[in-house]
DNA sequence: ACCTGAACACCGTTCAAGT
DNA sequence: ACCTGAACACCGTTCAAGT
């Protein structure tokens, strides 16, 4: 009887994906269009929605793959805090790699509220507010406060990251921005002609853990 | 001697600034083209052109345009504490009336990081982060937290009021997503099932205030 | 069932030509 | 100096036709 034959190369909703991913790496969010993404599966385009809906699920399924893999790796038989720290970090990392992922994250809400992402870093987030100590009622706002930090300092992180890169080193880039600051001009910008020298100097992860610390600290002096 | 007249209707940059922002807030992102701008506008295309350089040009005045409005209003002779709440809650509402104002904050930095969007929301934050007495080694970080947690939690429920609009009520939409959480599965999520019931019922402002406090309580505890 | 690729509608941007 | 509007290159999506 005949068996269903399967060409090795044969197109598949994970190779798409994965190519989807493969060009928002390389050539950033304007890099994938369905021009490049036939070129380099070497098909047509309705082979392509033959397999994914439109460009939105193929960009939700590149942003779920990335988390899930953030995700993956559950960090165990630290205290709940030093777990949240690990998590939060997971995620910063994951954004650093593929900044397109900081973009999408902000998006997803909107543009998929049903989807798997947001109660993805939502569950695993949570049950560390839970084994934290905070009491049942304070769950979902404390919560939502790690998870919106956490999204935001990436995600600004990951835009800046981007900022340099293209030729620009990240010191260059760093030393430019306070350069800017400096000149704003200290009547109407007192604060940033004051800070323009911490803006060079300081570094992304120790930044994004020390703003972590503050709404850990938060929370349990709160509830 | 011939003076320069002007037609009443004269294309101007600020005219074209603010179609574009009457656009954003009817018809949202995608509803902001050059074909629906030159109609409104009753003009061509290179009208536009001659005014600004592009459409990014144009969100990023539109968005500068935005915040500025948002932080026109000093909070005065209040706490600092009560005057970083007050700003909190002009950006929260601003964003909360244009939800493009959400994304287009995301993007800001790596699109246009020497803009004038970003120093403004620093500038305001951080004076009154000064006040609160942190001292000056831990300006930038205390700051940098706090605008995270704002554009990051605003721009999410910026995200949530947009989920709804479109047909679907507030309530209806919590309600939505409420029950989609119960569904996940308790094996997978507990925690979501668990909290799916404080989703319905938490209260959008509630919850941003409560965040933002957690997060000052951490500054001033740790510093 | 799965794939091809031309065709379509739409988009941002340019530019020779007008006033 | 300022504006017109056709033309261009590119984009996501569709669909009749193939295997």
């Amino acid at each position: 009887m005949a068996t269903r034959t399967r060409r090795t190369d044969a197109l598949t909703r994970e190779r798409i994906v994965g190519a989807a991913v493969e060009l928002l790496d390389t050539a950033g969010e304007g890099g994938l269009t369905f021009k490049a993404l036939t070129e380099r599966l070497a098909t047509g385009a309705g082979a392509i929605y033959w397999h994914v809906a439109n460009k939105d699920e193929l960009l939700d399924a590149a942003t779920d793959g990335a988390v899930a893999a953030a995700l993956a790796t559950e960090p165990g038989g630290q205290s709940p805090r030093e777990e949240i720290r690990a998590v939060a970090f997971g995620l910063f990392d994951a954004i650093d790699e593929h900044p397109w992922l900081g973009t999408q994250l902000a998006l997803q809400f909107s543009r998929n509220p049903w989807g798997t992402v947001t109660p993805r870093i939502f569950e695993s987030i949570g049950r560390r507010v839970r084994a934290l100590g905070v009491p049942e009622a304070a769950w979902f706002t404390a919560t939502s406060a790690l998870v919106h930090y956490i999204l935001g300092a990436a995600g600004q992180n990951a835009a800046n990251a981007r900022g340099a890169g293209a030729g620009v080193d990240r010191a260059e880039f760093l030393d430019n921005a306070s350069k800017a600051w400096e000149k704003l001009g200290p009547d109407d910008y007192p604060f940033l002609h004051a800070i323009a020298g911490q803006l060079r100097e300081h570094d992304d992860r120790e930044q994004f853990l020390a703003g972590l610390d503050f709404v850990l600290t938060g929370i349990t002096a709160s509830v």
